[in-house]
DNA sequence: AGAACAGATAAGCATGTACTTATGTGATTC
DNA sequence: GAATCACATAAGTACATGCTTATCTGTTCT
């Protein structure tokens, strides 16, 4: 169960920095360590996880690796949300903007 | 930072199954129990990090306590990931459904 | 081929977490 | 008011997890 997995990978707080920073734009695993004070070993480490969740996916580029967000995982947190959308307040805006510009 | 405690409540998955069955209907911990295979103490600590993560909010009922989902925990996370709203796939056709939900 | 570099893997360790049994607290019933 | 019930809390334990240092793999460059 992959879901489990995705959960599990958000749940550590330097794994989500990790993410939001891929999330704007990928690069490889030195870039990503610049800013968060992080082993080599760790950042790794964390890459694995978030790549077996599938939140991040990689690409070999010559001696790096490329890694980039990976929307699958997005994909199975939403619909995961989805399940209870009977109990999103009406007041969430800016989730009625996302899918008008989902219509586009 | 509660959008910690929320990624880590949801990242066991007996917490999850706690949850989904709140989103039932609200119901008190005793019921909770029935056809999920844990003890009294594990079911009470679990609604006592889901409360602390605000998917899951009690009220006091005689010698009971009704638990129901809390929508506050679903907006945070809906948030977080609206945030990534340029990575999810266009294929995601439920999110639009859910979305049409809404405007009406 | 060998040095240098990017990254992965291995092994060990300290802390966190989910469970257990035992006990405490508040509300109801007789 | 004493027993009972629904639930919370305490304390202990086994296992998971995130880190560390050390080493390995794969690629580039001279």
């Amino acid at each position: 169960m992959i879901e489990n997995e995705i959960f599990r990978a958000l749940a550590d707080p330097t794994r989500r920095a990790i993410f939001e920073k891929l999330a704007a734009g990928g690069m490889n695993a030195s870039a990503l360590r610049e800013g968060i004070d992080i082993s080599q070993p760790a950042m790794s480490q964390h890459l694995a996880v978030l790549r077996g969740a599938g939140l991040v996916r990689e690409e070999r580029q010559g001696r790096f690796v490329n890694y980039e967000v990976d929307p699958e995982g997005l994909a199975l947190i939403a619909q995961w949300l989805a399940k209870y959308r009977a109990y999103w307040p009406a007041r969430i805006e800016a989730l009625k903007v996302l899918l008008k510009d989902m219509d586009q």
